[in-house]
Formats: C-alpha cells, structure tokens, sequence
DNA sequence: TCTGGGGTCCTACCCCAA
DNA sequence: TCTGTTGGGGTAGGACCC
C-alpha cells in the first residue's frame, strides 16, 4: 500500500503578502493582474477575509472590487512567491526526496515505506514549512494522489486529514462531483444531466455507461476515480513540451499594426524563454481570441528545430496572414512546441 | 458587462505512406 | 494494380489544472 500526501499552501499568495506587510492582518486581500481592479485581469488569490465576501479566484478584478471595495488589491509578485515556494520543497524534499512539483503552491510526497506514522510525518512538514516561511498549509495524506489531494481540501486552512481505503464511501462520494480532480464545468454539467450529483451516484454507473458518453479515456477515468482508484504514479522529473506567451489588451483592439506589433513582441520573448532554457523548437502557434471570446490558433511546423528569433516571428506572421481580422481583437498569443534540447557539444551562430 | 497567463492532455480530422 | 487497413505527423479546438 502506497502512502502519499498533498501538501497545499493556504491562499498561498496573499499569506506572503500578510507575512511581509504586517499591517495587512486582519483585511481582506486580493492578489490579481497587476493589482488595479479597474484594468483587466482575474483574482489569483483570495485570502479567507475576502472570500467572505464572495470573492474567488478566477474572478475578474472588477466584479471582486464590486463585491468588496475596501479590499487591498496587490499585483502578483511572481519572483517572490518562487523564491519562497523554492523553500517549501526544500522542506518537503528533506523528509521525502520522491516529491512531485504541482505548480507554485502544491506538491505530493510520497512517504510509502517510511517508519513514522503519517500524522507524525503531517506534523513534522507543517512545523519545517512554519519555521522556514511564517505559512500554514493543509495536508491530505492517502493511498493514492487523488484521495490525497481531495483529503487535503477537506480541512482548510492549516488542516490534517487522513482517507483511507475503506472510508472511500463515507468521505468522497458525498462529495459533489465537482470535487473530483479532473471533473470541470463542462462534465459536470453533461453529468447533471444525467442525474448525477455526487461522486456516489458518479460511482453508481457503470463503466461501459461512461465509456459510451466520454469516450474510452475519460469514461474509464471517470469510472475509477469515482471508485477511489488511482495507481497514477509521483512524476518527480518532466521536461516541458512547449512555452508560450500571450497578452490581453487593455481595450479591444482593431488596429493591425497595433497587433502585428504585439505579436512580434510576444515572439521575442517566448524566444528569450527558449533560448533561456537551451532549447529549440519546430512549431509555432499563433493565438487570436476577438473580443467576444471566439479564439482561433494556427500552427505551421518549421522544417528543422530552431531557436532563431527572425525565423519564429516570419513563421508567427505566416499564421496571422491565415486568419480574418474581420473584428476587434482582445488577445494575442504565441506558443512553441516540437521541443529539443539544444545539443551541448555545438555551437549555435 | 465580465471572463489572465502559463501549461497538459485528449479528440477529431486530414493527409500520406506502408 | 487495386482496395482497404493501419498508423503517424500535423493541425485545430476544447477541457482542465494551478
């Protein structure tokens, strides 16, 4: 039996921001764009005090001042936050070197095999995370990633919470199918339709059901985890697949060269990211979403690996020729893929 | 009226080759 | 040679995650 906890920053974010500025305590706090809410951008992070006003992330900036104007609102201080989350797998790599990096505020550890009972183990990070940073986080600790990550929002924030094998019925499948890692807003509305609520009912059904009406890989998915099953194993190491960069504007915009612009600029930098990480690429992906949220992206596939600044933006303009810029255009985004290390023994002119 | 930016994975479809 | 199958690469879009 494996044993494997998550461990998940409480409003990661916005508890770094209260750590470094004391008199924030108490307030509600919302971190988000560039921190202005009257410009575009979503809520990041809200801490317990915002969200009592209703204020979540993912929220547009605007409607999350509307609902709670005398929040602080602060730009994400990415530099920062990575520097700290840095610190934080430090800890939990100490106790356990089989770790998996699940962006900047969560992690799994798997502890299968280690003397220590799982509480003592749960006590023992919180107190090195404390100790390094001044943050709380929760935990859920289980037999396998998916009860564990359920099991650590169960009790937030700064909470404990053990599911075993057998407690699959009582704990998860009261749970509303949204919970289910996997399940968004799309499967659980076709899944209402279907009269299913719960993870329980989810449960209830059988595969060759699913199967029929998710296909092979979502359907089996489905089946299993509503089940509690879930042999996925810790990826402790992953080299990226592709880098982009993109950007909303301010105003909508209609403006071709104003977009050309922005498009060229976008590829230098994704370029930048490239060459950062010594790494080629073969494809270039052109995003357009207009103003009423119809995106389009075209791709063209380059006849070798590159990192060339000037080929990446000729292949970006080639993609941008290949759509109508029949409307006002609210974002623009380019994206590299078909990645290769670059070879260490050459030399790139 | 509003809906960021960075990713991954899946599916459907087309074309092409064995 | 013709026809059908299979499989891979490329492309576009969509769902989902933090």
């Amino acid at each position: 039996m494996r044993r494997i906890l998550h461990i998940d920053m409480d409003a990661f974010f916005a508890a770094v921001e209260q750590q470094r500025r004391p008199e924030l305590a108490g307030k509600p706090v919302v971190i988000g764009g560039g921190g202005d809410p009257a410009r575009r951008g979503v809520v990041s992070t809200a801490n317990y005090e915002a969200r009592k006003f209703h204020v979540h992330s993912g929220m547009p900036l605007r409607t999350a001042f509307k609902l709670c104007p005398r929040a602080v609102f602060l730009p994400i201080d990415y530099e920062t936050y990575s520097r700290i989350s840095r610190d934080i797998k430090e800890v939990l790599r100490a106790i356990s070197p089989v770790m998996e990096d699940v962006g900047i505020d969560e992690a799994y550890l798997e502890v299968t095999g280690h003397e220590e009972p799982d509480e003592e183990i749960a006590v023992r990070i919180k107190a090195g995370v404390r100790e390094k940073t001044g943050l709380t986080c929760s935990i859920g600790i289980a037999s396998n990633k998916l009860l564990a990550k359920i099991a650590s929002d169960l009790r937030k924030p700064d909470g404990v919470t053990i599911i075993r094998e057998c407690d699959v019925e009582s704990r998860l499948w009261p749970l509303a199918i949204r919970k289910l890692y996997g399940v968004g807003p799309k499967t659980e509305e076709s899944l209402k339709a279907m009269g299913v609520e719960t993870i329980g009912q989810l449960a209830a059904l059988s595969r060759e059901a699913l199967v029929e009406r998710f296909g092979n890989s979502s359907g089996g998915y489905l089946h299993e985890a509503s089940r509690g099953i879930d042999e996925s194993p810790l990826v402790t190491h992953w080299e990226p697949k592709s880098m982009s960069r993109e950007t909303t504007f301010q105003e909508d915009v209609s403006d071709w060269q104003a977009i050309a612009r922005t498009l060229a600029e976008l590829a230098r930098e994704v370029t930048v990211d490239l060459r950062g990480q010594h790494t080629l690429a073969r494809t270039v992906t052109i995003k357009i979403r207009f103003a009423d949220f119809t995106t389009f992206t075209r791709a063209l596939t380059m006849a070798g690996h590159t990192d060339s600044e000037e080929g990446i933006r000729k292949a970006a303009f080639a993609c941008l020729k290949r759509i109508d810029l029949d409307r006002k255009v609210r974002l623009v985004g380019v994206r590299l893929s078909s990645l290769a290390k670059e070879p260490e023994d050459e030399i790139f002119s």
